[in-house]
RNA sequence: CGGGGUGUAGCGUAGCCCGGUUAUCGCGCCGCGUUUGGGACGCGGAGGUCGCAGGUUCGAAUCCUGUCACCCCGACCA
């Protein structure tokens, strides 16, 4: 059953890559390290989207749009910050193009700005150059605010949803009056992300917190989600970040407190990107193409006929209808793939590329014994249910479905995090297995480089839920009291 | 941004080293017919500024220079 799909095993980029542009997802645009979002791809971003901006809503956000550009004066006010993005910031220098002499389009050199804008990397400076006049009394606060966006990172290498140079997004900006309530605000959507991966994307993630050497340009504690792909490379999947007072300072947002004494506010700032869809590709899909969690999926159920002439389609077609408008008053979405222009083997190929969850193929054997033939994509496993059990049936698989790539992906991780004690041991797992590792580390910034430059390792993160462990630092012997996690990232 | 590689029809490719009829083949596409329970078959047909721009030459897909895009490996990153 050959797709004509590179397998993960003989190059994992290499499937990864004709994964998407195969299962119509995405692709390469005219514009380096820019990418077309196809309709299939996008109606997955659009589910991820509905999803997450419920539960934004449920915890009290509102959305807004601020500017795409930003001057390049609010970019130096926040010293970390414009230090972390300078590197890749795109910039608009003109507002005008004109002929030249010779008929070609130029950019006219009198329509020079005079103040640079900055194509936004994030929108922290606007957003709290902004804020400053929306928040005068501690009854403005907590502010909560979330936006949807594309932002510009100029990336050298770029892969598809992993890292363009132009991404989509959320996010999500707060302020608030006391440190706790921003540090409580950092972690509540760190856990809306950890619930939104592991329920939505049935992909399990670690919760945890960046070392000082991964944190957001500007963070005083970046929290985040990490993933495991199948070739046991991290992902960070999403990030959360206490801000402090910094960009308040830096922009000089205060309040007045109830004795009317006036202070900073306290910041926070979250945000996911269509890098999940990257995500969520690496997490469960297989060498015959996309495995789709049903919750995510655009098409959960495909019905495919198989017929002798159009007679027995018009049969089929009408058996099928019914069928059709009870799953849609269910909520699931289905397609009946009627296309003459296809055959039935063409058509399962086609949605096993794509992932749909279940299959239903019916032909004239079912219409004269009363039955569906049933695949589920997780597993590849067809049955024969009778027409009146096919709806429950559906319905248990969306559940079970949606289960069972999760336990697939949660025992993955379970067997890719290995514990080491001594710093030969990490290089060899990191070598023949990969996966986190989990480590002691003397919690020092120079000791985490030393690592990387000689593994390639990063710290993913300190796991929120360590234990407090006595051990010595695997590298320098110094004492530490926790594991930390490494891995090859992405 | 550094090293390596590739650009020939929608996709994948032969030809390039060693310049010379009408640029090869497969898939896909269009038409007709037969087919339809795991990527159908036959017959007929359309489709190309050989990535782009210069140069060398009587003559360039082929040689030279530049440029753009993509892929792989590094540094950087969500």
């Amino acid at each position: 059953m050959s797709k004509n799909l590179t397998k993960r095993e003989e190059d994992y980029s290499k499937w990864y890559n004709e994964l998407v542009v195969k299962a119509d997802l995405a692709e390469n645009s005219g514009v380096r390290g820019c990418m077309v979002i196809k309709p299939y791809g996008y109606a997955i971003w659009e589910k991820m989207q509905a999803a997450l901006d419920k539960m934004f809503k449920e915890t009290g956000h509102e959305n807004a749009y601020f500017p795409l550009f930003i001057p390049k004066s609010y970019l130096s006010k926040e010293a970390s910050h414009v230090e972390g993005f300078a590197k890749e910031c795109a910039v608009v220098t003109h507002y005008r193009l004109k002929n030249d002499e010779n008929g070609e389009i130029i950019v006219d050199p009198e329509a020079k700005l005079e103040e640079e804008l900055i194509v936004r990397p994030t929108s922290e400076t606007i957003i709290w150059d902004t804020y400053r006049r929306w928040i005068q009394s501690y009854r403005d606060l907590p502010l909560l605010i979330n936006q949807w966006a594309n932002v510009v990172r100029w990336e050298m290498r770029t892969r598809l949803f992993l890292r363009t140079a132009e991404f989509l997004w959320q996010e999500g900006h707060t302020a608030h009056a006391t440190e706790k309530e921003a540090i409580d605000e950092a972690e509540q959507m760190l856990k809306v992300y950890a619930e939104f991966a592991e329920n939505h994307m049935a992909m399990p993630v670690i919760q945890g917190v960046k070392t000082e050497n991964e944190r957001f340009a500007g963070a005083i504690e970046t929290y985040c989600i990490e993933a495991l792909m199948q070739d046991g490379k991290a992902l960070q999947a999403g990030t959360s970040h206490f801000l402090g007072q910094n960009f308040a300072k830096a922009f000089d947002v205060k309040f007045a407190n109830k004795e009317g004494k006036k202070e900073y506010v306290w910041a926070t700032s979250w945000g996911v990107s269509t890098r999940l869809m990257g995500a969520l590709i690496m997490t469960h899909s297989d060498d015959n193409g996309l495995v789709l969690p049903p919750k995510l999926a655009p098409i959960q159920v495909v019905i495919v006929p198989i017929y002798r002439g159009l007679d027995q389609l018009d049969a089929i077609s009408e058996k099928v209808a019914p069928l059709v408008k009870e799953l849609r008053a269910k909520g699931i979405s289905v397609k009946f793939d009627n296309r003459d222009t296809h055959k039935p083997g063409f058509k399962f190929n086609e949605y096993e590329l794509k992932g749909v969850p279940v299959r239903l193929a019916i032909g004239q054997r079912d219409m004269d014994n009363g039955t569906y033939e049933v695949a589920r994509r997780d597993t590849l496993v067809k049955e024969t249910v009778a027409a009146d059990e096919v709806i429950a049936k559906i319905e248990f698989l969306m559940e079970d479905i949606q289960r069972n790539i999760y336990q697939k992906a949660f025992d993955f991780r379970k067997e890719n995090v290995t514990e080491v004690n001594s710093y030969e041991e990490f290089k060899k797992v990191l070598e023949e297995k990969g996966g986190f590792i989990s480590a002691h580390w003397d919690g020092t910034n120079e000791t985490e480089e030393r690592i990387q430059t000689e593994t390639k390792a990063t710290i993913r993160c300190i796991p929120l839920d360590v234990k407090e462990e006595e051990g010595v630092c695997m590298v320098t012997g110094k004492l530490s009291t926790k594991r930390v996690l490494f891995a090859k990232a992405y």
